[in-house]
DNA sequence: GAGTGGTCTAGACCACCTA
DNA sequence: AGGTGGTCTAGACCACTCC
């Protein structure tokens, strides 16, 4: 049984050609939708990339970078001989590199921080190696928790490197973290994670309304700007029934 | 302060013109391993793409999607108007769509594999749905544990569409879940994960030789072929001081 | 053999950054 | 003003899959 190869003209009326949003992305963000929508349902093959160029009248190469696109999210399946087609699975959105303020706020729910405290501190060595600073180094730590529609829902612990020592607590009770570096001109262009698990110690069980000894999920990162620069490293831990990391792995 | 650009020509001597690895992937591959090696030491700023093209007698295009791939795994940073640079964090692999035990290997460590049991059971409603299968389908439930270098790391349970319901114990001793599907044609190609944590319950406390109730990392995974036909649910936890799962994340 | 995606070429114009 | 990466064109040949 074979499907018929499609092509819906009319979601891609209008391109801007003229604007600076490349058209490779008007495209793939189009498609997307409409997969998304299910006006695409999984299994539906699409028009060979030659003739859906003739279409747009652009060149195949646009059109293969907006596929890719969609490709390398899991959305779409390219087979050599065969055809492209839309993916059956359902697919999550991968992690990003947002915080989790954002995440919250884009997935609907209400995200209210209560700022711990801000304090500087002299780095001991693991911070400083982390920082990428000398150890003894005074650099910055917040301890935030931050519920959404008011359930606590995770401890947030960040290091920050001395050239961010100013940041008050004021600017962290109504921002996320990222959305104030961003407004410093700072841009998070890397990041290495590593979640895992442990016991809730201290007062985390306090905090997050568990009992002493729960099992939390964790999320340590360490978040560069473009040039290699040191940003942040946070030591998050998580109520695991109420938070989940989620992910789609494409094979490449 | 600016640095000299630099392209190691000697690098991408004996390029393979008529062999099926694709040129860009044989200068991605043989750049990424000059930078891992420190030969290109973080911050080093790369030639501009149009003279690497015509050192090396390729197409700009060519030169762009091998760069294109380091910039995709955080190796490199390119900036309009400044250039291309070696990017200074430290880079760990992302997780990637293979199984524990191909994990385990290649980091050089000696995983084993212990079959607890392999069934056939029908499949409940939460089983049905990931499957895509109609409730009470007869499935295989395989459950099993694996231990790095002796030390019982983790609770692998499986479930696999009727397909795959002659997998024997004896398959399972000797090769990964993934290998043997594999070895059978099949493919991985999109994968959903959930990553969690949870108590230790029933016998998970013994079998990874931790007491009963202590935190356990978990990971969620249905794997899906090129066409979107499930191949397994996975429901896994493993000793959270054994294990962690480490990403690099870039910006897009 | 016909059709598909995978790769590659040799240009072009533009937006952005530094100076 | 000059240099960089970002985008785009209009072709070409090849490898793979299906009939």
């Amino acid at each position: 049984m074979t499907t018929t190869p499609v092509w819906p003209d009319e979601l891609f009326a209008n391109l801007d050609r003229t604007g600076p949003v490349p058209l490779y992305f008007q495209i793939s963000t189009r498609l997307e939708r409409a997969i998304r929508e299910g006006d695409l349902p999984a299994g539906t093959r699409l028009a060979n990339e030659i003739s859906i160029a003739e279409r747009l009248g652009l060149s195949r190469p646009t059109v293969r970078r907006a596929i890719q696109e969609l490709v390398d999210k899991g959305l779409l399946v390219r087979r050599r001989g065969i055809g492209t087609q839309v993916v059956q699975a359902r697919v999550s959105r991968p992690v990003e590199l947002t915080s989790l303020h954002e995440d919250l706020s884009r997935t609907g729910h209400h995200p209210t921080t209560r700022v711990l405290s801000v304090e500087r501190i002299p780095a001991d060595e693991a911070i400083a190696e982390q920082l990428s600073v000398e150890p003894g180094t005074e650099v910055a730590r917040i301890r935030r928790l931050r519920s959404a529609d008011g359930t606590p829902m995770s401890i947030l612990v960040n290091f920050l490197p001395p050239q961010f020592l100013d940041i008050t607590e004021e600017d962290l009770e109504h921002y996320g973290l990222y959305e104030l570096l961003r407004g410093r001109g700072v841009t998070i262009k890397i990041a290495n994670q590593t979640i895992g698990a442990r016991r809730a110690h201290g007062d985390e069980g306090d905090l997050l309304d568990v009992p002493k000894g729960s099992p939390l999920l964790t999320m340590d990162r360490v978040a560069f700007d473009q040039s290699g620069r040191v940003i942040e490293a946070g030591h998050h831990c998580y109520r695991p029934d109420l938070y989940s990391f989620e992910t789609t792995l494409v094979a490449r």
